[in-house]
DNA sequence: CGTTGGCTTGATACGCCTCAATGCTAGTGG
DNA sequence: CCACTAGCATTGAGGCGTATCAAGCCAACG
């Protein structure tokens, strides 16, 4: 099924997310909102981490470029990541009315995010809550789908489900949703959809044999999208 | 295992929940909080629906007395439970920021709710803002311990976690932390906890055969918290 | 060129699902 | 008061899907 290279080469630079001049309606966020602030940014390299569960907490963070996962840990180690964020989401709001993190928010790729001071937030920028309010009701909902997804999907439909939500993401931002490179190894994939890494790697396999997808270790490019959605309709 | 009643005579009467003298600390929205506004009040017989997902969304609603679910199902028919609302819990903030309910939520018991329309909290009851963004980062940090449970824990373990997670929601209310009434039916239970109804079944009635608790039907008394709590930490 | 981290694949085991039958309780009508 | 029913809960038998364990592979890197 393995057919070459899965991207062509104008695809390759798929990268770090460049910043993309027409925001998408409505959900992200840029500076135009913040005309009276001037923004810290902060860069971080692949595998570094932004914050940690614990630690005080002092800003909200919006993912300008690249691609972070966040992931919460039980007192006895067991871990799980509650999800990946891309251009445009909030990092931290679920630690809003904490004086500390709740979860750990990691760069999976060379990354930028600009800093929403809690402090400016309660005060002079008081104007973007509802904004952030309107987030935080839509993570509810997107981790209610997915709870929704692993509790009725199997294996291979989960994966098909996280293949599908990426591209769609990816192409709200402007990006191709056919070309995919995924950024978090398939043990973090894994944690994300509940599967041991494993069954991840055979589905993503399998569906290749099938012929809906190619897979190249990271590199996935979609060949049949309306396949892969009629996958997810008739269990 | 099961030696007559679960519920000694005196803890029969624990179901719709009365109103509680001292709410709980930080957490429990109460009439206090709205002295300028004469609540609309509402009640609800069992199995009646509150709200459906997709009905115009004019209002959230504080539950008072008894016990609400809230599910969401997919356009192919899929239903997941999302969770189980106690009195001083807030039905309809995952919609805050849309026009329509993402949810359904339907009473599993004789229930009171409290009418918050959101033409007055985005008006004259702004200050209670702060409150909902609160409410709104709680149920994210809520869910995701449930999908690290979900992806973590063994079926029993998943059982074990949801009775001492609501025993200790019943005892913050003023109720008994070892006489639980489930007033979900195992399917409900299975649905939230990602198993199916049979196996929570089995779940139940091998926990009540190791002595840990003691079932029948629909009431559980906790006889080993210890010994419970224990088996989650070890997988 | 060896090392390392991540990915793939196979063999096997086990936990949970599925299907099916039975039991229990509350509610209904004769 | 007692069949009768409907809805849930329980239990068992068997199969399937995913986890587990183990080995080998590949690409990146020092």
């Amino acid at each position: 099924m393995w057919d070459g290279q899965v991207f062509p080469d104008s695809c390759m630079q798929v990268g770090p997310f460049e910043p993309c001049q027409e925001p998408h309606a409505g959900t992200v966020i840029n500076a135009a909102l913040f005309p009276n602030i001037t923004m810290q940014c902060r860069r971080l390299q692949s595998r570094q981490c932004l914050f940690r569960a614990g630690q005080p907490c002092r800003a909200l963070f919006i993912v300008n470029a690249g691609l972070f996962k966040t992931s919460v840990l039980s007192e006895d180690g067991r871990e799980r990541v509650t999800g990946f964020h891309l251009r445009g989401e909030l990092l931290g709001i679920d630690s809003f009315d904490m004086p500390t993190y709740a979860c750990d928010a990691i760069a999976l790729d060379t990354s930028e995010v600009w800093e929403l001071p809690l402090s400016w937030l309660k005060g002079e920028g008081s104007d973007l809550l509802p904004f952030i309010t309107g987030m935080l009701a839509a993570e509810i909902r997107r981790d209610w789908r997915w709870m929704l997804a692993l509790g009725t999907l199997s294996a291979e439909q989960r994966v098909v489900a996280f293949l599908l939500d990426l591209a769609a993401r990816l192409q709200s931002l402007g990006y191709s949703a056919q070309y995919l490179l995924l950024r978090m190894t398939r043990a973090d994939l894994g944690s994300f959809l509940a599967l041991q890494l494993e069954t991840v790697t055979r589905a993503l396999s399998h569906l290749d044999a099938t012929g809906v997808i190619a897979v190249n270790r990271r590199e996935i490019r979609i060949r049949d999208e309306t396949r892969l959605r009629s996958m997810l309709t008739c269990p």
